[in-house]
DNA sequence: TCTATTCATCGTCTTATGGCGATATGTTTA
DNA sequence: TAAACATATCGCCATAAGACGATGAATAGA
């Protein structure tokens, strides 16, 4: 049953992440706790749809809430989730690195072939 | 534009981890190389199911692809896509046991209340 | 060359997702 | 208690994603 567990929420985790508002809602909150009307006017995004992104990453457990007055304040609960999105990006930054080491290898075949 | 580039490559990897048919293609594939007739009979799923699947890895740059003869081979193309895997588990069984750590103490306080 | 095999792609359906405005809920403040 | 504020939730739309069967294209073998 746990093992179940585990790779529901590996995929409830991933997806998660896997939204470009999102992670920049992470990276908004690795400086801190932050109420929601904070984090609002850092976003070009209406409040239901920020509301809801929020959501997401809590019932994700990758946020952390607490109602403070009329307040919502939500940070980040494991900050081992940036571990997580370093390890992809150094894995796109590779893919990319190749690709411009491809590059150049073409343009150099092609500059000898005049 | 590298910055642009990897955070859209980013959310492209991420977005191909957060199914749960491509992780167990992941898997599947960690043993090696498998072409897709090799594939197929190991998943319930049709085979145009499957070939997107492993389409969307390998434009996730997840995959690599070679065609030999009439059978296409794919393979894992940086091992180190397990790792993020294997993080993101870390974090599951983190949260799980945290879970299981608050149902025990919840289960105590409501024994303790008799 | 005909046939079988292997795989990708297309068309279609159904469901999920992201976005928004409007509304509901709870909390301070006047 | 009324008004203002802070958020969540609802209902809706548009688009994306997953699934399948059918078709297409390439290769291998008879």
């Amino acid at each position: 049953m746990t093992q179940k567990s585990v790779s529901d929420l590996r995929v409830k985790i991933l997806s998660a992440l896997s939204d470009p508002t999102r992670l920049e809602l992470l990276e908004y909150l690795s400086g801190g706790e932050r109420c929601v009307c904070e984090i609002l006017p850092a976003f070009q995004r209406s409040q239901s749809t920020i509301s809801k992104h929020l959501n997401i990453l809590y019932e994700a457990d990758i946020l952390e809430r607490k109602v403070d007055g009329k307040r919502t304040v939500y940070c980040i609960k494991d900050p081992q989730v940036f571990e997580i999105i370093r390890m992809v990006d150094s894995l796109a930054l590779t893919q990319i690195s190749q690709l411009a080491e491809a590059g150049k290898i073409l343009e150099k075949s092609l500059n000898n072939r005049s």
